[in-house]
DNA sequence: AATCCATCCAACCGCTTCTGC
DNA sequence: CGCAGAAGCGGTTGGATGGAT
């Protein structure tokens, strides 16, 4: 019950790619482009599939790779998408110019990783390495939307990477405030992240992966005593998916998509431009599908890495 | 010099998602 | 709407390389 293959394995090469074939697909794809892959290696009379084609181009032969040692900036950046992210190693790298998902994937697996396990943090979860820190289990996936499911209204969503247990919320809203204090400060006081035992303690300080969705200007400005200010109640991301999707919306200002906020606008992950089109201050435009909330309202300009 | 071991990374594999009919 | 084919993605593998013994 095997799926068909995506070709004639018989015929084709495997394994490293000859200068020959390397040649070939570059004056192939130079001389018609990037088309159908699978009909790509027998015009371009190379004994490979089109899979293999596509990938040696896209990891090694195209022209706008960025070749050498990642930089120190690339290095973080790819740490503070991946809490944000997870393993999605392609939208990782659409923030990289010149950088492929499988260059970034391989560098993570190889330096990164290291590079958190000696700082005492967890790669997977982005949270401290701790002995007894059990309840980082219930993480399945850092993307993993978390939280408890409390039905109070606030203004915005917080997708924590905390326990997917159920949690007091009081102790979340310490947590958070805690955040608070340490960048209105602007400082890199220890002492201030309180994570209510001593083995939980941030040994990470400049690295705080939680995610705000904010869901409108109007009501961020309530919240505005700053710009890092964080609601009291958490909420789910679910309970908000369900509010704005049953008429919850953004009070105020356009929205752009998930892509165009994270800059890589014009893109083909972009999907504000249809609905930004003619929209107005009182914009109901939707979102990008982001964590799997297609079509929600949700403001990504204050989606923030901190 | 030979062997072992760790590391790196290109390439593969299988699954999921997208797209056209 | 459902199906099939194509493309894309992420996990894994295996060969090359270099350092340690």
């Amino acid at each position: 019950m095997g799926r068909s293959p995506c070709c004639e394995k018989a015929h084709t090469n495997k394994g490293a790619w000859t200068k020959e074939e390397d040649d070939r697909l570059i004056a192939y794809i130079r001389a018609h482009g990037e088309g159908c892959w699978r009909s790509l290696p027998k015009a371009a009379g190379l004994l490979r599939c089109g899979k293999s084609c596509r990938l040696r181009w896209i990891n090694y032969l195209r022209p706008d790779l960025k070749r050498g040692n990642f930089s120190e900036e690339e290095d973080e950046l790819i740490i503070k998408l991946h809490s944000l992210l997870g393993n999605k190693w392609s939208l990782i790298a659409g923030r990289l110019p010149g950088r492929t998902d499988n260059e970034i994937k391989n560098y993570w697996n190889t330096h990164i990783r290291r590079k958190l396990l000696n700082r005492g943090i967890d790669p997977a979860t982005h949270r401290p390495l701790t002995g007894s820190d059990n309840h980082q289990n219930n993480i399945t996936t850092t993307t993993a939307a978390a939280g408890n499911s409390s039905p109070d209204v606030t203004t915005t969503t917080t997708i924590s990477f905390a326990p997917t247990t159920p949690i007091s919320t009081h102790l979340v809203k310490h947590e958070v405030e805690d955040i608070k204090i340490i960048n209105n400060n602007d400082s890199l006081d220890h002492r201030k992240i309180k994570n209510h035992s001593p083995e939980n303690q941030e040994r990470c300080p400049d690295l705080n992966l939680e995610l705000r969705i904010g869901i409108g200007p109007a009501q961020e400005q309530n919240n505005a005593m700053s710009s890092s200010y964080i609601p009291h109640q958490q909420q789910s991301v679910e309970y908000h998916r369900q509010k704005l999707v049953t008429g919850g919306r953004t009070s105020g200002g356009a929205i752009i998509c998930f892509a165009c906020s994270m800059g890589i606008q014009n893109s083909k992950e972009c999907s504000c431009t249809s609905s930004l089109s003619g929209t107005s201050s009182n914009s109901t435009g939707y979102g990008y599908d982001f964590l799997g909330m297609k079509n929600v309202g949700l403001d990504y300009r204050s989606l923030e890495m901190k």
